[in-house]
DNA sequence: CGTTATTTTGACCCATGTCAATACGGGTGG
DNA sequence: CCACCCGTATTGACATGGGTCAAAATAACG
């Protein structure tokens, strides 16, 4: 276990592989030390110089920031496959912890900044990835925002099972490596109302519990039903729309 | 009025200008048509292809999603100065609705990626304005997810008078232009809650009215303390941290 | 097994939402 | 200039979703 290879899909037969030039930015960590974390240690703090940016290699991260009175306000989780501090040019703007025991690959801020900008064809990827993480965190902002606890649930539950569902016989099968306060915490909910509102769709059939953490979405369709928008990123829909506005100068 | 210069600060004594090299990402929208647009018009609309990138040169404007249930959530408004569409590079996230008379300026989405991306000077400040989008969003994120109304409003208050306030006579004057419905629909509240925290405010003479859209901020060190936390971008504070995590490979 | 962390359930309460009634203000036409 | 009107804002009375507090049940871990 713990080879250093990060495993991406270069296509080279031979790979001679002294630095080759990076075709994707997950390129930039192969070949570099991992580091492993235990479960609830930190892979850095919110507020610290943004050193490093980090991919995560394996197992699940919760990324949060404690407010001054205490909550602790869970912004989202990381997952195998998705890198971290991108959009932190000077100070982390979270806190990474280890929900599971974790691997992680990092680069530094300044080498990965400089190879990125030196790269016609990663520079491109990254933007990307920024527009990305804007999208999610508008979506995230709406969703705390105005649904209720029940959608943000069931909302919840349908990206879990897009990031991580196994779908076997037609039902999703989930493993929520996080516990019921980081959900919580995550949909700006109390753990109270997440246990009430899951309690609700096991006794209605729609969920069933394999193990604590491990589920089953029966009725997809209801679950989906009960999200209403946040499944579809298109947003809505595009009533007639006067085109306006006259072009003065 | 209606004169065509964005009036950038460019130092050179004579401007013969024939397109010299831009030094702002608003130097891109020198000398181009502007655009505008009356009360209630939309610049662009929600789910468009993002055509242009948009900089606002006068007035303000609300930007906002409708869920499929009717909700509008207002994600942001848009002052003199700040740019839109930024982070859409396929389509729009939000439709952009004029709440005064707004005057703007575009330059197509190809061509400014296009100049961006060829100039080493422009590319920074293109990641800064992404970065900096993303902090606003999960700042706001947090805001709706967390703050009680009368923080949220004291919040919004708060950062209005760094947009907008005029500083005369150590009170702050804060020309809102946008109705109380947006503000309730920018920060997941009621028109009518709205109100009440404002006229509560009112009877305790933290604020004052000199006419339905103009008030006065007295005692801002109240106001900032009810905001609390959402003031300092900084966050929060750094505890006792343990260095964790071991270096395996 | 005993001990402790986590989850679940129940009883109750409160901040905000909802519904409804006025009040205000700004524009228009007489 | 005034009277009226309509969109917006304010205030009040009441309802409720989800928070709070407390206790029981279940799982995790030596």
């Amino acid at each position: 276990m713990l080879s250093s290879s990060v495993s991406t899909d270069r296509s080279l037969p031979f790979s001679l592989d002294l630095r080759p030039r990076p075709e994707t930015l997950r390129d930039l960590f192969t070949d570099r030390p991992t580091q492993a974390i235990g479960i609830g240690k930190a892979a850095f703090w919110e507020g610290d110089t943004a050193s490093h940016v980090t991919l995560v290699i394996e197992g699940c991260l919760r990324l949060y920031r404690i407010l001054p009175d205490g909550q602790r306000v869970i912004v989202g989780f990381a997952f195998k496959g998705e890198m971290l501090g991108l959009s932190s040019p000077h100070v982390y703007a979270y806190t990474a912890e280890a929900v599971t025991p974790v691997r992680l690959g990092r680069v530094a801020m300044s080498r990965f900044r400089e190879i990125v900008d030196g790269s016609t064809v990663l520079r491109p990827q990254f933007l990307d990835l920024l527009c990305e993480e804007m999208r999610e965190a508008r979506r995230h902002m709406i969703l705390v925002a105005r649904l209720s606890a029940d959608e943000r649930i069931a909302s919840f539950l349908l990206s879990a099972a897009r990031r991580l569902g196994t779908d076997r016989d037609d039902r999703v099968v989930v493993d929520l490596p996080m516990q019921r306060l980081d959900i919580a915490d995550h949909l700006g909910l109390t753990i109270e109302t997440v246990c009430r509102v899951l309690s609700r769709h096991k006794r209605a059939g729609t969920i069933e519990f394999l193990e604590r953490n491990k589920l089953v979405l029966r009725k997809m369709s209801t679950i989906r039903e009960l999200a209403g928008w946040s499944d579809d990123d298109a947003g809505c829909y595009s009533p007639s729309r006067s085109r306006t506005a006259d072009v003065v100068h």
